[in-house]
DNA sequence: CTGTTAGCGCATTCAC
DNA sequence: GTGAATGCGCTAACAG
């Protein structure tokens, strides 16, 4: 591996100037600032980043906490990593991945000095994680609400709202009487906060929209799947109009609509929320309020990479959800 | 931040003295190595990863290239990952992510000596990335079989011999026609290793004992599926018997038979081959051959780690599976 | 616009 | 069993 040296000797300069040509903070002149360039080409020189992150006290590393446990919504938190990951390249970052449950990983890599800030995802409402990850004083993001931020900056999807967009929407379409089938009753149990706030909005929206609600946790299995679905469509006053916050449980729930006769949406109307790829999976679309992985994801970076490059201040940013009707809404 | 030399000075002891208690590469009397940890406790001290990865050459950091993406078993994907970085753990190592699609990023993170070994997920038979990291020259494991390695460590799950392994048990329930439900079409023509290996040790394993075989590739949508069936059911020859190597589909198939009027095991048996808790997950558990992705990740993790501290030779691993009968087989 | 130089924090080779 | 000294490769302040 050639070094600094190496390529200040072949160009004929000073080892400094190699530096500033590379960071660019010291105007060069063009001619020598071309002869560095060519001999780190020809020596396929590239700086070794321990030597830069001594010297400048700046890994460009992030560090990610997520939650690779089977128990989540598997896809979806595999739209937020890869987001995280590709938008930090854009920022010249790499990511440093560390496991939901590892909190002792938070202080190893602070304090070794491995990242130059964090990013946490999956965030209960009073997470034990958070005075901790305060405590540590690097720049970090929470991707998620939790009931009292202590002082770092959040970005999530406004699941409250969306929850509300889609009630507003069934609830213009004539329904009077809607149904939620939620988040697993484990992440209920947990307060994962997208969960919470779907349901919290929910209710909330029914309420003044004057329409009547149940609610339901479910697990993506069938038989969760069919118990909730008595719940909900049982009793002498069923719904006519279903929200579904769960996208595991989406492919399951046309045919076990279609097998209690139920048509979608002549019989029952369906608003998903879920990611735009999994509404769109299904053989008839669903009618979604879209979880943008993707650009909470980003904007987690951006977040970070701005208390991190600037002094701007702690923001807690919401994502505005929008509702895309497709084939399973209409009014009855 | 402590630094080495704030311990020394603490512990009346020179700096080298702190570095050799740290490291335990040579005899301390325990005297010393006692107000040594005790300073470093009292002054919260840790090394620096950047000045420890400059003066030793070694970063403490494993790559791992992982295929975010959508269109693969997600949930497979995830226990790979989470098993790396468990085990990465264990052996003081971090875990940096990768992208698919960065292929530059394998040569980035090596030239910049950010990583000590790499591992790569979700290898194609004649994957472009093999080449490109065999040059790099750092330790590596393949998770996965590639046509041709390029000398390079590989550690995957025998597919071939997962089929064999289904297709025998059902062929000793006197099942003389079977039906292979594989991924999808994209991992065909991409050539996933695990689609062709399970294909091919299928075929092999029909001809072998003399029973019959249709194999059709299938996406995890409820059309699919149903065509899918249509294929392997229909006409004037139907299988008694099938197995399914597509973890996304399992949860789509137990209504998908019982809209046909199947049911499994009297009308057909169905093996799975799918990680354990997949398996597990089903109303009716399937008898299934169960993909140890945890025990994969662990083993890819320890021959990097092989191969980074001792000159063990490169080697080809593959996980011998053994099947387990539920409830979903039974003789015909 | 460019060069010289002093660290950054740690591992390790010598000397004792 | 311990300490002093050197260098790992780079950044940035200082000096022209």
């Amino acid at each position: 591996m050639a070094t600094m040296n190496d390529v200040a000797r072949a160009a004929g300069v000073s080892l400094s100037t190699v530096s500033y040509v590379l960071s660019g903070k010291r105007t060069i002149s063009e001619e020598t600032r071309q002869a560095v360039l060519e001999a780190i080409r020809k020596l396929n020189y590239s700086p070794h980043s321990g030597a830069r992150a001594l010297a400048s006290n700046r890994s460009n590393v992030l560090g990610l906490m997520a939650p690779l446990r089977a128990d989540v919504n598997v896809s979806v938190v595999m739209q937020f990593v890869a987001a995280v990951v590709t938008t930090a390249r854009t920022f010249d970052q790499d990511v440093l991945l560390l496991t939901q449950d590892d909190a002792g990983g938070l202080e190893r890599v602070t304090s070794q000095s491995m990242v130059d800030g964090l990013l946490m995802m999956d965030i209960e409402a009073r997470d034990s994680r958070i005075p901790l990850l305060a405590r540590l004083g690097k720049p970090a993001v929470l991707i998620g609400l939790p009931d009292d931020p202590h002082g770092l900056s959040c970005v999530d999807f406004d699941f409250a709202a969306a929850s509300r967009t889609a009630v507003r929407h069934l609830s213009e379409l004539n329904h009077i009487r809607i149904g939620f089938i939620g988040s697993p009753p484990a992440s209920l149990e947990r307060h994962a906060t997208y969960a919470d706030r779907a349901r919290k909005g929910f209710t909330e929206a029914c309420a003044a929209a004057d329409v009547g609600s149940v609610l339901r946790a479910c697990e993506a299995t069938v038989p969760a799947l069919t118990e909730a679905l008595d719940a909900v469509l049982g009793g002498d006053d069923p719904v006519t109009a279903l929200v579904v916050h769960n996208e595991a449980l989406l492919p399951l729930l046309p045919q076990a609509l279609a097998s209690r006769g139920l048509r979608i949406p002549e019989d029952l109307s369906v608003v998903a929320i879920a990611p735009e790829d999994v509404a769109l999976a299904a053989a008839k679309p669903w009618t979604a309020v879209s979880i943008p992985a993707h650009d909470i994801g980003r904007a987690a970076v951006e977040m970070v990479m701005d208390r991190l490059n600037s002094d701007k201040p702690v923001e807690v940013r919401l994502i505005v959800p929008s509702l895309v009707q497709r084939e399973t809404t209409s009014a009855r």
